[in-house]
DNA sequence: TACAAACTGTCGTCAATGTGACAATTGGAA
DNA sequence: TTCCAATTGTCACATTGACGACAGTTTGTA
């Protein structure tokens, strides 16, 4: 991958773009490239932590299994997001399972590196403060969604979230989500018919077009009218 | 309240008690109380940040509303525990309301003061990453627990971190939890009458043992194990 | 003591949703 | 092209849990 490539892809997202120019230079110039087949594991829960991850191609699935081997989903980590500093900062383990949903291509600031940037210039801080309250605030925007918003309106969240996180990513306006209706369900914790049944009210209603393993997005718009808190 | 009291409050948190010498008399002696009236308003969502609260006696519920009114409570936050930092630390207004459950004693550290105390010495800030990882540990646990347990695993779950939380401030052990059942409901975004039916089954097993408005705990062992993830 | 407010216990009803089943469709690999 | 695995569409059925209703209990207060 050019250097250039991995530039754009670190530059869309909000909180790299927001760190000075020396600091976003000294991270990417510190950090290793890896590569994950489909389905391949980057670590699981309550692993010691090794880095600091930046996704820059495909998709990392964060999640948790049940005593009786149900997989609970919590999100999909798409390009340009960083992940994996908790465990850094903390000394605790993982709190989730990684694994690559489709090849996928990384970032990795070994954790040696990232302890040295932190303790060796304070600026460093603040943004990995900064990147922690995001965290947080994420987390509580899902909690706020699975207690308030029927099936229909989490549904539509996550299409609406999914659809903005490739738009970032590519500019071609495609708009075409690669998603099984089976993943989908993974992702609000629901069962694969029910999400059938509420993806063809939704492909009633001209918001979305149904295919094969893909949903196309006709109008963002009323997804997030359907998911407003 | 006694300087002395209000220290042994403190001293039972272990995200305080982990702090060197130095810093935790700097923040107590920077810190004012506040008291507040059962059902006062500390802060509403969208406010902007004015502290950085610790909780010394009574309650804080951090609570949303949804569009149709409906209330979702996060938490209830008991003495010890600090709260308020991400606000604070971003710069973007409150994440949930906050009202005080019972009567309320705070201590604040005022924004300014936390500020200054973040930029003056950096030892700070390694300090306030590990309670906001703490913050995101708990949220993280918060998503599992709704996710895979049926309400009355949650329901165990959230009476056997009360009754911990109680048993940290007081050492006496009584395990009489001060709560109605309605309350429970809200915190685990339920109803009163399943609560009820949940309730009557814990005490039948020998668990719990109701009263009115109260809770006795007999066994949180059993609690916990019917709370496993 | 009398009363009101808060809380608890219990029903029946109804909507939402998980589950198993099975057929049909699609896309990729041999 | 043929076949297989993955995916989708659809049904009937069982379960969970929200909700309204109402009576009974407890507590604090006048």
């Amino acid at each position: 991958m050019q250097s250039a490539d991995v530039n754009n892809i670190l530059k869309q997202n909000p909180w790299f773009a927001s760190l000075p120019e020396n600091l976003a230079k000294q991270l990417q110039q510190k950090c290793k490239i890896k590569h994950l087949n489909d389905k391949q594991i980057l670590h699981q829960k309550n692993d010691l932590a090794d880095g600091f991850y930046c996704v820059l191609t495909g998709l990392i699935r964060a999640s948790n299994f049940t005593l009786e081997g149900k997989e609970l989903v919590l999100t999909w980590i798409q390009p340009g997001n960083w992940f994996g500093e908790i465990s850094l900062i903390d000394g605790q383990p993982r709190t989730h399972d990684a694994h690559a949903e489709g090849a996928t291509t990384l970032l990795m600031c070994p954790k040696a590196v990232f302890d040295f940037l932190l303790s060796e210039n304070n600026q460093w801080q603040i943004h990995i403060m900064r990147l922690l309250c995001q965290r947080v605030r994420a987390t509580f925007s899902l909690i706020d969604e699975t207690g308030c918003l029927s099936l229909k309106g989490q549904l539509c969240k996550r299409l609406s979230l999914l659809h903005k996180g490739l738009e970032e990513q590519q500019h071609n306006k495609t708009a075409e989500l690669s998603i099984s209706q089976d993943a989908l369900a993974q992702l609000i914790h629901s069962s694969r018919q029910t999400v059938n049944k509420i993806l063809q009210s939704l492909q009633a209603d001209q918001v979305i077009k149904l295919h094969y393993g893909k949903i196309l997005i006709l109008n963002r718009l009323a997804l997030e009218k359907l998911s407003q808190i």
